[in-house]
DNA sequence: CCTAGACTTTGTGCTGCATCAAAGAACTTC
DNA sequence: GAAGTTCTTTGATGCAGCACAAAGTCTAGG
């Protein structure tokens, strides 16, 4: 499957990359140059998994361009998105919880590119480096925030509704401006969109077709835009 | 409605009700000391609230006696439980994920003891005290774990299989040994029961009342016994 | 002891969504 | 450009679980 190239240091990792991060944006040049040096660097190909749910947490992760979902998998072998990562968050710091394994996978949506640390690395980070622990604590809570929200949505709202705000989330996220509407900037399926909202392709794949023939939503392969965000708003309150 | 008594800090708190607890243990006497003399101890009174989603995070708490319920309220009214809470554990720490507003409701499920502690001590908390950081961000994790755990099985499971599930679960945390089963420990109706599965109090009424006939449970009004865990695991895996 | 309020049980119909099934469309590979 | 794979659409069917309704039962408080 050659699921990744091989791993690389690149010969100069421009400080740039990660000054304007928020767990590193409190750092000199020389702190991130320091930083840099003990990085790994790596590609991963569209649908790779970073890391494995009930694996050793070895490595904490950047992701520095692409997206990644966490998904993870029922004993019935079900997939279940528990999250999604956009580009510059940290991931696999499960050290940061107090985990010595990774509790989920994390899935490439598109193609990505990380950079690693060995985990023994983290402590040092977190006394070393002002603002390191604060940023990455805050990400643990919005990620808490949002899975929280996944909860009440699953507990209270309807599949139309579920799929709605799903899009909306994800346009929020990684929405990119295009012609006539707002594109999802990664390649999605109606099959990933069911497992993030908790039904079925199928169900999803009519809700599609009917939104577009209401002029909601455009889509093809791979690919959908939202035209009007708005009657989706309205959609996912009623 | 006179929720809950006077604030009151007692003339002596005993070392021993924080010693044994993970957040402190590896702390000597004096330190113990040194916090319980920070604290205020406080009373809350069953269906009373600790804190309020939305509110200012003013204070952090360990429970030391009694069960807490950690609700969401969608926009509709309808409630949530994300989380149970049982004694010795902190809850409202907010800070620990760079929250500055408690992100749940906490409401007791029983009579209730806190002690709690403004929440600008926090910061010295963790620089101060050997484990603690540590112990709270476990609790952290294992936290995010169990909502986890919530998510996949609201999109995974039959209501049937989340109802005996969320049983199982009850009893393990706070199951009492009584005679012919194991009892949950605290008043819980058929209303919370679907609030924490996610379904309506009337399909768990018939629930139980079917597994009552096949003498799995046994229930009076608010109090459940569980008399054949086993049968409960095979329904909550079919 | 009586009353009011909170909790529980049980019945009946209905509907939202899963499931089963099958074919069509788009992309990939050789 | 042919064959294979992956993704999407659409129809038909059935049932789990919700909504609505009404009555029964327990508890606390006067």
């Amino acid at each position: 499957m050659e699921a990744a190239s091989a791993r690389t240091v690149f010969p100069r990792l421009d400080e740039s990359l990660l000054s304007h991060l928020p767990p590193f944006s409190k750092l000199d040049r020389r702190q991130i140059r320091a930083i840099l040096e003990q990085a790994t660097s790596r590609r991963f190909d569209s649908g790779a998994s970073i890391f494995d749910e009930g694996a050793p947490a070895e490595r904490f992760y950047m992701l520095l361009d692409g997206y990644v979902r966490v998904v993870r998998i029922t004993p019935t072998g079900e997939q279940v998105t528990a999250l999604h990562i956009p580009a510059g968050q940290l991931l696999g710091i499960a050290k940061a919880i107090g985990k010595t394994h990774y509790p989920a996978t994390a899935m490439c949506a598109t193609e990505s590119i990380v950079l690693s640390w060995p985990m023994h690395l983290w402590d040092r980070f977190v006394a070393d480096y002002d603002g390191f622990a604060t940023e990455t604590y805050k990400t643990v809570g919005e990620r808490l925030g949002e899975i929280n929200n996944r909860v009440v949505e699953l507990a209270t709202l309807q599949v139309e509704q579920r799929v709605a705000n799903a899009l909306l989330r994800l346009i929020n996220q990684t929405g990119r401006k295009v012609s006539g509407g707002i594109e999802i900037d990664f390649p999605i399926t109606r099959q990933d969109l069911s497992e993030l909202t908790a039904t079925t392709l199928h169900t999803v794949s009519r809700l599609l077709s009917a939104w577009e023939k209401q002029g909601l939503v455009q889509s093809k392969r791979k690919r959908i835009k939202v035209c009007d965000p708005h009657a989706l708003v309205v959609l996912s309150q009623a």
